[in-house]
RNA sequence: GGCCCUAUCGUCUAGGGGUCUAGGACGGAGCCCUCUCAAGGCUUAAACACGGGUUCGAAUCCCGUUAGGGCCGCCA
């Protein structure tokens, strides 16, 4: 088994074409197939290097691979070799016809209108071509012969198209050079690509497809066609009028996980019919099947607000649980980084990374919830954030002052700080938490934060307690 | 406009004639746990687009309507 991925360089790798990949390395992995990236650039006015930079960039984010690399506009000779083939068998012909500048001309079936460049004679056309006369390379569609064409898809099952139905699509340009249709066919034969998987846009393409292989005496791909992502709004997910929303880049910058993504992409029109939704890549290769494909469109839910689905989010948050501390650390480390947090380290964030793992949805949230271990001193904070339940000022001031004390002799671990710390409350007569939450406020800044005794502990005995005396002086 | 595809909670979905007073997940609400916040546990609101058939029986099969989507380029 073969399979492939053909992105277009036109743009950067967005969430339909990443999740079009990962279905395709899926199913070759689950059956023991080969992937084949082929980098679709004919559309030499389209593509550009920062295009196809950014693919590649996507892709590697993914960290699934793949097996074989091509590039079409190597190939071009191949491509416009199985053109004229098809036109030396009789199935296509030249049209002479000049490029319409009118584009609703051009949407209204030119090729009706030019039933006499499909009845040129080969002598005449030979003539005009020898003349210099551009033309483009026209497939010979069978008309008025009944002629049915049927896929019998993967995933949408047995469809069929009258060929009368089918306008006759261009092989070859007016330059020469070969269009999408003829490129890919001919790279899918020569590539002996077996199954084709790919967004449902293209399903009405097949048919056209199939009479290429069949002009090229090739066997005829299996296709399974994907539905499509839709965005919120009802239309098709696209570059142009979402924007960086769909672009992958945009998730590996918040702070996805590439598992995190990868699964919840998975789960947008797949399921694993087994209730399961939280999935390893193992799991997913395991499970993945065609069978599991929906037929209807799926719609990512997100909002002006909130750029990424909440499933999503909640995944990846799933999946960073399941990190152990060094390799959440270094998943933090360039998060980290970024927010400019001082003499961060891989060693230093792994006693940190516990302690926010059960806080964190995405690694950039690394910056407001582990900004207080690297600050030198505090940001300034409003001072009645000290003042504990059912307390007032002179309440924070006593807890302080007691955990001041206790705290220079305790011992800086989970149990010692705990013992310490409800020590101290007794002595002066507060309850456990009226002592934790000015102590808190003090070390951290504020009142939502991981649990005190780690805190305190990672922190160590003199940045809290220097901080404790900061809290002091404050009132 | 022509051809084609699709239609279950807000979103992702299970379901393929009786087990459906329609299941799960996210998100929402509530409760529990608890040193704050989370995490976790429990509970809860929320859907078969509509109309006709077929059948003893339809979310499930058929037809139509409606809605959404795709294709109809010398784009991919």
């Amino acid at each position: 088994m073969r399979v492939r991925f053909a992105p277009s360089p036109t743009g950067y790798l967005h969430i339909g074409g990443a999740r079009t990949f990962i279905f395709n390395w899926l199913y070759a992995r689950r059956n023991g197939g080969t992937v084949v990236l082929r980098i679709d650039d004919t559309d030499i006015e389209r593509n550009t290097q920062v295009s196809e930079d950014s693919i590649f960039e996507g892709l590697r984010w993914l960290d699934l691979g793949w097996d074989e690399l091509y590039r079409q506009s190597e190939r071009l000779d191949l491509h416009t070799k199985s053109a004229w083939q098809i036109f030396e068998a009789g199935h296509a012909y030249r049209d002479f016809t000049p490029m319409s500048t009118d584009e609703a001309a051009a949407a209204g079936h030119n090729w009706l209108f030019n039933a006499g460049m499909r009845e040129l004679s080969r002598e005449e056309s030979d003539r005009r071509a020898a003349a210099g006369e551009p033309f483009v390379l026209r497939f010979r569609v069978p008309r008025g012969v009944g002629r049915e064409i049927v896929v019998d898809d993967l995933v949408y099952g047995k469809v069929v198209k009258a060929a009368d139905d089918i306008e006759d699509f261009a092989l070859l340009r007016s330059t020469g050079v070969p269009t999408y249709h003829m490129a890919s066919c001919a790279d899918d034969a020569d590539l002996r690509i077996t199954h084709i998987l790919r967004g449902q846009e293209h399903l009405a393409n097949t048919y056209k497809h199939v009479l290429i292989f069949e002009a090229l005496g090739v066997p005829v791909p299996q296709t399974a066609h994907l539905p499509l992502l839709m965005a919120p709004d009802g239309a098709k997910l696209s570059k142009r009028k979402h924007g960086p929303v769909v672009s992958v880049t945009t998730y590996r910058d918040a702070g996805f996980l590439p598992h995190g993504f990868v699964n919840f992409v998975c789960l947008l029109g797949w399921n694993p019919k087994n209730d399961r939704e939280k999935l390893s890549r193992q799991e997913l290769v395991d499970l993945f099947s065609l069978d599991g494909i929906n037929r209807a469109n799926a719609t990512i839910n997100f909002t002006d607000e909130d750029p990424f689905d909440p499933k999503a989010v909640w995944l990846n948050a799933e999946h960073l649980r399941d990190l152990s501390a060094p390799e959440l650390a270094r998943e933090l480390l360039p998060f980290a980084d970024k927010a400019g947090f001082a003499g961060v380290s891989e060693e230093r964030l792994t006693p940190i990374a516990p302690l926010i793992r059960e806080r964190i949805r995405l690694l950039s949230e690394v910056a407001t919830t582990a900004d207080f271990f690297f600050a030198a001193e505090l940001p300034p904070y409003d001072v009645n954030e000290l003042i504990p339940q059912k307390g007032d000022l002179a309440m924070a001031k006593v807890a302080l002052e007691k955990a001041k004390e206790v705290l220079a002799g305790a011992e800086f671990t989970h149990d010692g700080l705990d013992a310490a710390l409800r020590g101290g409350a007794e002595q002066v007569k507060l309850k456990a938490g009226q002592m934790f939450q000015p102590v808190r406020v003090a070390v951290c800044g504020r009142k939502v934060a991981p649990p005190l005794f780690e805190t305190l502990a990672v922190l160590g005995r003199d940045v809290s307690l220097h901080r404790i005396q900061k809290a002091i002086e404050l009132i």
